[in-house]
DNA sequence: GCGACAG
DNA sequence: ATCTTGTCGC
């Protein structure tokens, strides 16, 4: 497990991330396929925070897209970079994933993020920052529809409708189990949607979300206890100032 | 102006 | 996100 310290210069203010978002939006990539469902390595990322502490920590987990099998993970703590903001999500998240990328020994293939990519207030969600800044493929998978509105799709697994802004198309509600709620999918960078949505389902053989999603959400949550249930103290200064140990 | 709003 | 036990059902 690696810790993380905020980097410097990361943004202070809503508006300072808003200019952020302004700036690497204009280099994100949309008019690639991405790499081909069921072939390669696909990896989940997530993040789980104890707020109380100040302790945020990230897992990142590599599945063989053939198997679904774990293939290998990393973890990363660090200190909470960004308040949660609507819209702002991904100056939460992003150091410590960031980290947790680096530390895997294995090329993470396409990532797939537990939020929004182009489905985002300003078009540039979780999905889509990680993906401009690692240069990877991206996509994101969410729960809630934020925003966005969208009709209910059929019954079966596999059925979707778009999820949409007025008459702006930004991702699908795609239903992975019959019955059950849908998930929210958007591309986040050089991905497309069709694309985005075919891992989808590939990734969602037994549970409504996707198993990159499921392991790395364990993982960080058990990579969370470690840091602070132990020894609360201790986790809580050596995250504030990675150089004690 | 007010409330809602990915995680 | 997080606070949280058992419980109903396939």
């Amino acid at each position: 497990m690696t810790t993380v310290r905020i980097p410097a210069g990361w943004p202070a203010t809503e508006d300072e991330a808003r200019a952020v978002q302004d700036e690497l939006r204009e280099r994100v990539v949309l008019d690639e396929p991405g790499p081909p469902p069921g072939a390669g390595h696909v990896t989940g990322v997530d993040v789980a925070y104890d707020d109380e502490r100040d302790v945020v920590a990230a897992a990142a987990v590599v599945l063989d897209a053939a198997t679904l099998e774990a293939v290998a993970e990393a973890t990363a703590v660090g200190r909470i970079s960004f308040p949660y903001v609507p819209g702002l999500l991904a100056f939460r998240e992003i150091p410590t994933v960031l980290a947790a990328l680096d530390a895997l020994p294995c090329p993470p293939g396409l990532v797939v993020c537990d939020g929004y990519g182009l489905a985002h207030p300003r078009r540039f969600g979780l999905a889509s920052h990680l993906g401009v800044l690692t240069g990877l493929p991206t996509i994101g998978v969410a729960k809630n529809p934020f925003t966005f509105t969208y009709d209910d799709p059929d019954a079966p697994r596999g059925s979707c409708t778009p999820l949409t802004a007025g008459d702006e198309v930004v991702g699908r509600a795609l239903r992975t189990r019959d019955s059950v709620k849908p998930v929210f999918v958007s591309v986040g960078h050089r991905v497309s949607l069709d694309n985005a949505c075919a891992h989808t389902l590939a990734l969602t053989p037994a549970y409504r979300l996707p198993e990159t999603t499921r392991r790395a959400d364990s993982l960080c949550r058990r990579a969370l206890k470690e840091a602070t249930g132990r020894s609360p103290e201790l986790a809580a200064r050596t995250a504030a100032d990675p150089t004690r140990s």
